[in-house]
DNA sequence: TTCAATCTGTTGTATATCCGACAAATCGAT
DNA sequence: ATCGATTTGTCGGATATACAACAGATTGAA
């Protein structure tokens, strides 16, 4: 599925490199971190970092995505289709990314993160919809996971700055008949 | 002091190793722990393994040994004379060991373990002999040291067998004039 | 501004680790 | 006692990591 094998060397030291970031991450700033300090948390080289990442956001954006994609993977890729149920599962996950990371450290980089995320919710929902709907022209399909990525990821902002007291998947609900009628009226499931 | 600095490649992969090693220990009995089990566990390969250790009781003497000398070092090396004091140290430091580790695991290794136990008392021994006492006969501080490491060992294994209840540092002491009385009456203080 | 100090990427060489394969040894069941 | 299956140690070739050195960029204080 993903790839073969791994050298598990590189396993390792990727694993070693992303934990000492996330560890750091909690201590200061985004902007006070440097590469020697990850490397020597890490215990590790600091040419060796080079060798796995181009540079500090190439990490940065690394950790966000695989980070979000654990919390989503379990979820998703149980149901196979994109129903309510994998709307709600998606919103939560990206809430709670939000709480767990994002606000405790990288003050200064909140739009690097919600690039990231967006870049990464597009990936998900357009794949996704090549299996559901595997005869619709592939632009189409793009546009529409575009705009659901945007438009979920603004929904989560919304509930970020002002209703954070509401359940998320409360608060989802509302939005997902709009979206549910906008998928099935630009291409009826398949068909 | 030790050795001026060691490829932390070498130093990651011996506590992985070794880690493994104890966790398994836990687990399952010394003589059905394979080398496979161990570096499947530590996510090495084998060949590795054996780059480091010459075969599983390599491993588990220099584990057995370091284990000991980790708690040791800490009260030993703070005095710096073979006093009362510093052999009621060295004495917890061997019960509190055997309670933490023999006893739950290894078992049918008992001999192995026992003589890897007096084989460290007698370097620690003849080293503080050595410094203590720079003027006498190397020959004689030898022979002090090993009768110190079977004699302490011995009292040890009878304080496991039949005394639990009392105290260790209370068991030792009333051991303790004689072994100082012996090493007084061979050579009096270095002089 | 200027200067010293730190940080960033990069490179070449040495070495630790990986991997697959192998024969010999050991184990377990019939 | 025999046979298949696992384990043990070992080897050679491939690759990831360590290390030291470097020039240029960035920082921070005088």
């Amino acid at each position: 599925m993903t790839q073969s094998k791994t050298d598990p060397r590189v396993l390792r030291t990727r694993k070693l490199i992303m934990d000492s970031f996330i560890e750091l991450s909690g201590e200061k700033e985004f902007k006070d971190i440097t590469v020697k300090d990850i490397t020597s948390e890490a215990m590790i080289n600091r040419a060796t970092f080079y060798y796995h990442f181009e540079d500090i956001y190439d990490l940065l954006d690394k950790v966000l995505s695989e980070v979000l994609l654990v919390n989503l993977n379990c979820d998703v890729y149980e149901n196979n289709e994109l129903n309510e149920a994998m709307l709600v599962a998606i919103f939560q996950a990206i809430t709670n990314f939000q709480k767990s990371l994002s606000n405790r450290c990288h003050r200064g980089y909140e739009d690097t993160i919600a690039r990231i995320i967006r870049e990464q919710l597009e990936i998900i929902f357009y794949k996704r919809l090549l299996k559901q709907c595997p005869t619709e022209n592939e632009q189409a399909l793009k546009v529409t996971a575009v705009m659901l990525s945007w438009g979920i990821y603004g929904v989560s902002v919304e509930w970020s700055k002002n209703n954070q007291q509401v359940p998320p998947e409360e608060f989802i609900k509302s939005a997902i008949p709009y979206i549910i009628a906008g998928i099935n009226i630009g291409f009826a499931k398949g068909e």
